[in-house]
DNA sequence: TTCTATACTAACCCAGAGGAGAGTGAGGCT
DNA sequence: AGCCTCACTCTCCTCTGGGTTAGTATAGAA
């Protein structure tokens, strides 16, 4: 189960490398944490939870359909997938109001507020920068066109 | 950070909405700004660009091979589409040397470096609260059985 | 002569991201 | 009896993220 490269001698043909991997559990305790962290970036760091993450910060509770359309040109089943998962993670509290045509409320939880404040400097800087951006891509594609 | 949708009644037969796309140009400066900052977040919140700019801001100057063991488990194709859009979008110069093994080292811009600082606060988040996720996750997964 | 190192590109392939549209369940409105 | 509402779920489909393998150019080393 855990052998997955145990004791791996090549582990570089083509591949650049696999240095994040294993190195025989001497001083795990420091890149694991490493390993851990970009794991947690790498899930949370998706266009659609941190754009819901914004749409929740700045609208109080909101219902399904209302995140939808606050966040736009999401599909049901993103939304579906993306509010689980943020739930999942803690990031977000689903309330169900037992009534008929059915009620949900999704909130952010404190940690959830507590990484919206920590993207708040990405959306900051996006917004400062976004016009050295456009003439960075302008030309880049003018002086390599293809 | 601005109000998307304004009047916005219905527009929704079963994608729940599809508000960024075009309305007739009425007031588009207003959120053709929110847009605009979005489609920036979501080209660069990606995993693979961000743990490459850790590794940029962290170790100066690299060449291509070096950054990839850096980044450590990422393919040579990966690897080059990702520094070739940052290269597009400002965040990175490449600098080719001619010499014959070829020798091209990659550097963060003033923008990169300035985006870089801006996930900081996101790396620091993503530490501090790391053990916060897994308890949430295990919580979440032991009240989810499926 | 053949091998090596470097930074790629090209071709192939797979799994999963993600959209479109239909269906569902239960009670209230007409 | 039928239609509507909401929050989903399910199925079907396409597109892309991403890995693997192979190949290229060039000079110097063995």
């Amino acid at each position: 189960m855990n052998s997955i490269l145990e004791h791996e001698e090549v582990l570089t043909p083509r591949t650049v490398n696999a240095a994040g991997s294993e190195l025989g559990k001497s001083e795990l305790g420091d890149m694991e944490l490493d390993t851990l962290v970009r794991e947690i970036i790498g899930r949370v760091a998706d266009k659609w939870t941190m754009i819901a993450l914004e749409v929740l910060l700045e609208h109080g509770p909101l219902r399904f359909t209302r995140v939808g359309e606050l966040i736009g040109g999401i599909s049901q089943k993103m939304l579906t997938k993306t509010l689980r998962q943020m739930e999942a993670d803690g990031l977000v509290s689903r309330t169900i109001y037992p009534v008929i045509p059915p009620r949900v409320e999704y909130e952010l939880t404190e940690l959830g507020k507590s990484l919206s404040a920590a993207f708040c400097g990405v959306w900051i800087w996006a917004e400062k920068y976004r016009e050295a951006i456009k003439q960075a891509r302008e030309a880049f594609a003018l002086s390599n066109p293809r």
